[in-house]
DNA sequence: CTTATGTCTGCAAACGATTGCGGTAACGTT
DNA sequence: AACGTTACCGCAATCGTTTGCAGACATAAG
């Protein structure tokens, strides 16, 4: 894999590489024949500018790094593919990273990045807690970074982020208005910020309607995948508790715990309604359809974008946080709950 | 973001740059006193070499580019954490883009790898056609690259697949042997090989138990989305065909039409039996689980990074095909047809 | 003819890291 | 005392590109 340089212009054409360099540049101090003599040459030639050279020269690599939790369900790909449309318009690549739920392999990741130069990080966590010094790290060094929906906790930085708590309260009171008493909630791991918000919401919804909060048996904490959720299910219908609907963390787990729920001959959602969180095209796959909330994933790329883009221009600009509108979306599973 | 470099540490020591990097090679021309020295000064700095220096003086970036054709299935991220695993271990960082099924954006996902100067390129396509003068144009600048499972055709490149034609003959034998006698078969694009493939292995199983192989009405091309596939199933029980069995091309296609005929009142799998190929996680999520050809994921990655390992060191190696074994899963989808 | 002005081009330094070569000590050998 | 050896360290070139500075040349103005 050889490249041809400037130089090989320059040799080619007898002329130096300034020149060569300047004609590329567009430089008003090179001669229209000259200029067009070497655009001609790096055309029969097959030049390529190498990015790194420049980037050596500018200290920076025009390229943002994405890390995101997991990459099993969409969530992530449809982020994704918003962030890039904006960043890729702006002449920024991206590469991505996967953290598998897996704290030591985010840190990686974060090292990958920083090892890789990247002008500016986007982030979505796996846990608030676990890497918090090198977040702190990066942060003091002024490493541009923007995190969207799984957010840090007490650190001050540009983010997108839906109202998990209200969002959730909303939902959980549509099931109480739908005539569902007892709602068991799956919680996600304590580590994961949108977990405690969206248990807030649920504790709080069933207070307004006066409905006890039965922490001891009716919340019960999880991991974050298919399985788990059908863990759940099991010991849900093992232990014997009495429950007439589920509003799980994610729409992982929540498509664990219903499929587990109907292959132990619980009715969805006559018996059982069931709703979640983080909706993604999974929702719609499976039977029955799942009711959720829908953050609008591409905005939310579209956002972490340019608060990142902010961030690279200007680093002493102020953090913003954007809140986007997640849509709650009714679908079969959570059964006849009236429409807004 | 400032970084702090080997001038830094020398500045800091009052030596020269080349003995700071001879410190920091472990080259043993330097006084193991003055390597202390140089480490300690380091770490109290926070140096961190800057890779696109020595990028610049190597000539390689030490990473890897993959491109993917999607990934709102969890295909892709499977293979990747393959790809991954052995590539980090060997030093080298891998990237990754999403060419969302679309041939333009996997050009540009090419031309951008290409920019990125990486040190080779591990490719499943959107289209065996699109393509190619890009491709054969990377092949002869010596580009090290390596196709998986969506490969090209004509092209002898380094790659791994499983075998389509007749891991889909045996899994439609099957079918047959299950007492299913008009089997639907809904053929993927044509510009992805393993369509024709696959395809090839239904109508050979079909001719083998002598049943008619009926193009017209039998095989129905359609996209790669669950919208394709629930259009197809809108299709067919419109159209008022008989049929008993749907092949699909993909799960993704096979989840879509499955999904629509159960709204559409089929009953699956008494009514019909449904099974795919390339089945992922999302075979087991969905109602009746999915009777799938399942490729090893992992080891597809893996052997592709070592494929590309090869390459990358010895541009001259021959180019290897590793063929891995897909397993086929039963699953309710396809009723009671016997076991192996 | 001299000077000013402008246009074009090349030299060399710079970005950060590596490395061949040459220089400088200290030490031992004869 | 002269020389060789060894250990250590610095100079400078290199990778590909950009850019300030200065030089070259031409043309116009005086």
């Amino acid at each position: 894999m050889k490249h041809v340089t400037i130089k090989d212009i320059a040799r080619y054409l007898s002329i130096s590489v300034s020149t060569v360099s300047r004609a590329l540049m567009d430089d008003r101090n090179v001669r229209k024949e000259t200029r067009e003599k070497v655009l001609e040459a790096a055309r029969i030639l097959g030049y390529k500018p190498n990015p790194v050279a420049t980037n050596l020269k500018y200290g920076h690599t025009n390229t943002v790094g994405v890390i995101v939790p997991e990459m099993v369900t969409p969530f992530a790909s449809t982020v994704i593919n918003g962030i890039r449309s904006v960043l890729y318009g702006n002449g920024i690549k991206v590469i991505v990273a996967d953290s598998g739920e897996d704290p030591d392999r985010e840190r990686e990741n974060l090292r990958l990045m920083e090892h890789f130069m990247v002008d500016g990080i986007i982030v979505s966590m796996c846990s608030y807690k676990k890497n918090k010094e090198d977040y702190i790290r990066l942060l003091e060094a002024d490493l541009p970074m923007v995190f969207y929906d799984r957010i840090p906790h007490g650190l001050e930085v540009p983010q997108v982020i839906v109202d998990d708590y209200r969002k959730s309260f909303f939902l959980v009171e549509k099931m109480i208005l739908g005539g569902r008493k007892r709602i068991v909630h799956i919680q996600g791991p304590d580590d994961i910020y949108n977990s405690v918000e969206r248990a807030r919401g649920y504790r709080d919804a069933l207070a307004k309607y006066k409905i006890p909060y039965d922490e001891g048996t009716m919340v019960i904490k999880a991991g974050m995948t298919f399985e788990a959720g059908a863990e759940v299910a099991d010991r849900l219908v093992g232990s014997g508790i009495q429950f007439d609907a589920v509003f799980a963390f994610t729409d992982t787990l929540a498509i664990g715990v219903m499929n587990r729920l109907r292959e132990l001959g619980k009715k969805i959602p006559e018996e059982v309604a069931v709703a979640s969180f983080s909706g993604t095209e999974l929702s719609t796959i499976v039977y029955p359809k799942l009711t959720t909330v829908e953050p609008p994933l591409l905005q939310m790329g579209e956002k972490a974008a340019e608060l990142i883009l902010e961030k690279i221009k200007n680093p002493a600009c102020p953090n913003r946080t954007e809140v986007v509108n997640a849509e709650i979306r009714m679908r079969e599973s959570s059964g006849n709950i009236r429409p807004e």
